[in-house]
DNA sequence: ACTGATACTTTGAATGTCAAATCAGTTGAA
DNA sequence: TTCAACTGATTTGACATTCAAAGTATCAGT
């Protein structure tokens, strides 16, 4: 079970990381012009997206979390100005979610910063380094999945 | 401001691993032996650590909440049995914290999983790779911490 | 002994979340 | 065609986490 030092260090260079890149989140959005939007709002804003407009179920879906803890954040965005409520021509059940200009804005700005973020993590490296890089994320990524397979 | 397409996979893997790592993290607690503690419980154990006993101070500033959050957070731990209280014979007002027995063990399982966790992120690599992987989570904490430093 | 600083605790409010109940609209089978 | 079952969204009540601010206890320096 002896762990070899740099497994060691990566593990908790990886715990840090992902943990406060969150904190890191809040803090620049506290900063910024969106400040009266929480981090998971702007998670929200996210899962919407620019261009398209999915629907309210696929939204939950894709933060995780239930239909009910959705409509609240999404009244919420709605009030702050940033999300359109649509309603499907096809079925009037069906909520279509879409950005406003403002959210539109917001997203940008939100990507802007992981620009950023991304910049650095690659810095230094060549192409041929930056695709082992990816290819690291990539088993990070299937390593998650197969968790959420196991626990269905 | 055009990014690359490498860049953008990137972003969108970084976004997808540092967000869902803790959701599964908390998805393999909820199954486990300890299902009775949450993720942020569970982070406040592995602050306090394996054989240290910091200051409720100290546990506090690593995991960036208040004192007030944390005081509260060890008075659920202490009735769980997790964590124990014990006074500083120097500075009565001072409160060190320590695990339990039971406490132990839960740290030992969290770090399994991480050790699982990081054998996968590095799987197929070898030693000059898994040096570069590293290095590129040193550029990510030093983004952090340059964020850290810029609002202080 | 007094004063200010330090370490922790308590409290009240805000937020985010879920589960369960409910509402509204759709679909398919008798 | 009609109604029962289903589906998507919403509402509601409860709970956990967190912070800010006020409070308590102790210490250190004068």
């Amino acid at each position: 079970m002896a762990q070899r030092p740099i497994m060691k260090r990566i593990n908790t260079k990886l715990e840090k990381v992902y943990r406060d890149i969150l904190r890191i989140e809040e803090t620049e959005l506290r900063h910024s012009r969106f400040s009266n939007l929480s981090i998971s709002e702007m998670h929200t804003i996210d899962a919407i997206g620019l261009h398209a407009t999915p629907t309210s179920r696929t939204v939950a879906q894709r933060l995780h979390v239930t239909q009910g803890t959705l409509t609240v954040a999404i009244k919420h965005l709605v009030t702050k100005g940033y999300v359109e409520r649509v309603h499907d021509p096809k079925d009037a059940r069906i909520v279509n979610l879409q950005l406003t200009r403002k959210g539109r804005l917001m997203y940008r700005a939100h990507q802007a910063f992981h620009q950023q973020m991304v910049a650095s993590f690659v810095q230094g490296f060549d192409d041929h380094d930056i695709q082992l890089i990816e290819a690291a994320l990539d088993n990070l990524m299937a390593f998650i999945n197969e968790q959420d397979q196991k626990r269905p």
